[in-house]
DNA sequence: ATTCCACAGGAAACAGTGGTCC
DNA sequence: GGACCACTGTTTCCTGTGGAAT
């Protein structure tokens, strides 16, 4: 061991590191006061909310736009915002936000919502545990508490539409008819965030025109503006002249090309200058951007594949072993792992599923074909490299004695 | 034009788990 | 302690489908 090399590690954990000056600039963690681009977006939902501070009656607003296009930063930059100027003038306003997404079900919603807006800390009889409690009463104890309090609230749900993908508008249906009783003593001011355009399609048509009272879109990011975003954030986060222009010019490009994502343009740029600074390079070039797309890449496969259950890894060694990868081949390749490794096989069915799944994160590519009075059948290919999975399949005890 | 294969995939039901309520 | 609830992962049942073979 160099002994050189390994004070040079130290050396720059005590001083600092030559490339970046402020890593947290480079991380999700970290929001900017005002969002570069989004002046027009902050000024409608700041009118928007300014009916619950001047009228004190509730105004939905549901929000719309591609991941990476600043939409949650933005509404809880202006919420910040509501939230001082009521504070300010002694406007008592409830600000709750939760995440749908990774709340996971209608049920654990509710139980964030009375979470956040204080309702299981504050009031014992109102409490929304953890389970045990139909869907209806939970609700109902949020409604009381709401109505109790006579709290305004400003509801925030992140990724709205996954909530209802999953579980239908049940939730939002209560909320958003509550209201018209409620508004005497309280109400809920609903914000929804989505990713998805036609998630609006799936609602109940009486939840639709109530809460898409007022709608708003983030248009992704140009590339222009994610050059000039990631300059901005290159300033604060590398010390003077550790990343060439043409390095950025180029993870623009990338994230670009990617729905404009704002986040993953960062983030590749911190994968990147780790890259450099691991080679010891004094500045950032395109050469590492491109080696950070590919590890980002690689890494989130690996991570995707090594944490999914012993069946989704059968079915992708299955995959890998079949000659055609036709559906039938695959599920045959796969009994005889199950058999080989002593387990009950599942079902054809759920094995259509697994499979759709691994499509969707973009680990296999599927395609239907007919071979006419022999049936149709997918062909299914993986679509990341054999190494990987190897890799991923190998950590694991259990799968390692099939490799 | 009809038949038929080998599936895809939706809907409903079920089992098991972990929790609350009364 | 039994009734009830939500959730996950799965099975069972079923209908629909494209196109070669008849």
């Amino acid at each position: 061991m160099d002994s050189d090399y390994l004070d040079n590690i130290f050396e720059k954990a005590v001083i600092g590191n030559s490339l970046i000056k402020n890593r947290k600039t480079l991380t999700i963690d970290y929001v900017p006061e005002k969002l570069p681009f989004r002046d027009e977006e902050s000024k409608t939902i700041a009118q928007v909310l300014s009916v619950v501070l001047k009228d004190g009656r509730p105004s939905n607003l549901l929000v719309f736009g591609k991941p990476g296009t600043g939409k949650t930063a933005v509404v809880k930059n202006v919420i910040n915002r509501l939230k001082r100027k009521s504070k300010e003038h002694g406007i008592g306003i409830t600000v709750t936000i939760v995440n749908a997404k990774t709340a996971n079900t209608s049920y654990k919603v509710l139980y964030d919502i009375a979470e956040e807006m204080g309702t299981n800390k504050i009031d014992k009889k109102l409490k929304v545990h953890f389970t045990g409690l139909s869907m209806g009463e939970a609700t109902d104890r949020i409604l009381e508490y709401v109505k109790k309090n006579q709290l305004q609230v400003i509801l925030v749900i992140d990724e709205i539409d996954s909530l209802v993908d999953r579980n239908g508008d049940d939730i939002l249906y209560s909320f958003t008819r509550a209201n018209e009783r409620l508004t005497e003593s309280g109400f809920i001011s609903l914000i929804g965030i989505s990713n998805s355009l036609t998630f609006k399609d799936k609602l109940d048509p009486r939840v639709r025109s109530s809460l898409s009272e007022e709608e708003l879109v983030f248009n992704p990011y140009t590339v222009l503006q994610l050059k000039e975003i990631l300059n901005e954030r290159a300033q604060l986060a590398f010390n003077e002249g550790s990343i060439s222009q043409a390095a950025i010019n180029l993870c623009a490009a990338v994230a670009g090309k990617e729905n404009g994502d704002a986040r993953k343009a960062i983030d590749l740029l911190r994968v990147a200058a780790e890259i450099a600074e691991r080679e010891r390079a004094t500045i950032v070039i395109e050469k590492h951007i491109r080696e950070a797309q590919e590890k980002i890449e690689k890494d989130t496969n690996y991570e995707v594949i090594k944490n999914s259950t012993t069946h989704t890894k059968l079915v992708v060694l299955s995959i890998l072993k079949s000659q055609t990868g036709m559906t039938g081949e695959v599920y045959d390749n796969y009994i005889s792992l199950c058999k080989m490794m002593d387990q009950d096989a599942l079902t054809q069915r759920r094995i259509t599923q697994i499979v759709s799944e691994l499509d969707q994160l973009g680990l296999i590519t599927s395609n239907v074909v007919s071979h006419g009075r022999y049936g149709r059948s997918q062909i299914i290919k993986i679509a990341v490299s054999s190494n990987t999975i190897m890799n991923a399949l190998k950590d694991d005890p259990f799968m390692s004695t099939l490799l």
